[in-house]
DNA sequence: CGCCAGGGGAGCT
DNA sequence: AGCTCCCCTGGC
């Protein structure tokens, strides 16, 4: 089973740093677990080919990639006057706010403090293959699920140190007590407010609030969050010498920033631009 | 070998 | 709010 999705490109989400369960699978082919699910998708120019049963796509992929929201609607809200922001939008217009797990997201983000996107990937997948439950795709290929908290919070402060956590092995296993314990509720999490979820997230040892801010924007869909990091600062600091128009942006602040991150990131005037 | 940066955070004042 | 110190790896 197909399916053709429009204004889609896996290749922008992998990229703006959201999503770390993903690797290339040939040209323009990639593969992406989310919980227990598995997908190939195929760019094609414009286009990306999801290979998939129509079920799994209707019942999980179309909520987890936020697939009928309209994008156009966000881009269209930025000031004409912002050629920065338009330039941006335009170039990761494929980008696309998934709807992902709470806890790989609170243990994702955990792991990606003073870390970059590779290496935070290289991490997920040790402990997903050291502790994660062992699945099977429609290749007949093994891959793992994402460890449960129950999983890691048996283990010893630092033992995620063999994952290549460095020292933030700790930060993993003493939050999946937290939820083990019931200290965090992951449950009531999903029930609040943004303000209230950012205010719970602050209290697992480890979360600060710009690791708070990507929890709620990628694991609870609270799209004004906005997490400010050093690209993000470095490009208000260049762009918006009077601060970011946030007001103007109320309730979607965090699909701009994500436009600005992969710009940044792999776009004109970023890290790509200047080597 | 040292230095530094990679999507910070805790614990101070 | 700002400052200091801390943590681990990989690249140069």
């Amino acid at each position: 089973m197909e399916r053709i999705v429009d204004h889609f490109s896996l290749a922008q989400i992998c990229q703006s740093g959201q999503c770390f369960r993903m690797n290339a699978r040939g040209e323009n082919r990639y593969a992406l677990i989310a919980g227990s699910h598995y997908l190939e998708v195929e760019q094609q120019g414009g286009k990306s080919v999801f290979y998939c049963e129509e079920a799994e796509f209707e019942d999980f992929w179309t909520s987890y990639f936020d697939l009928e929201t309209d994008y156009v609607s966000y881009m269209e809200k930025i000031s004409p006057d912002d050629a920065y922001l338009r330039a941006a939008a335009e170039f990761g217009s494929g980008i696309r706010i998934l709807r992902q797990d709470l806890w790989e997201m609170i243990v994702s983000f955990l792991i990606s403090q003073q870390n970059n996107i590779v290496r935070i990937r290289r991490c997920i997948e040790n402990i997903c293959a050291g502790y994660g439950e062992k699945l099977t795709n429609a290749r007949g290929e093994e891959y793992h699920g994402f460890p449960t908290p129950q999983a890691l919070a048996e283990l010893e402060e630092d033992a995620l140190m063999a994952c290549n956590l460095g020292y933030r092995s700790k930060y993993v296993v003493r939050a999946a007590g937290s939820v083990v314990r019931g200290e965090c509720d992951l449950e009531a999490l999903l029930t609040l407010s943004y303000p209230q979820a950012r205010e719970e997230l602050l209290k697992l040892f480890g979360v600060g609030g710009k690791v708070a801010d990507c929890i709620c924007l990628f694991g609870l869909h609270h799209l004004e969050a906005f997490p400010v990091d050093t690209h993000i600062r470095q490009a208000l600091e260049k762009h918006y010498r009077q601060g970011f128009p946030v007001e103007r942006y109320q309730g979607c602040q965090g699909v701009l920033q994500q436009y600005i991150f992969y710009y940044e990131l792999a776009g004109a005037g970023g890290a790509a631009a200047k080597r």
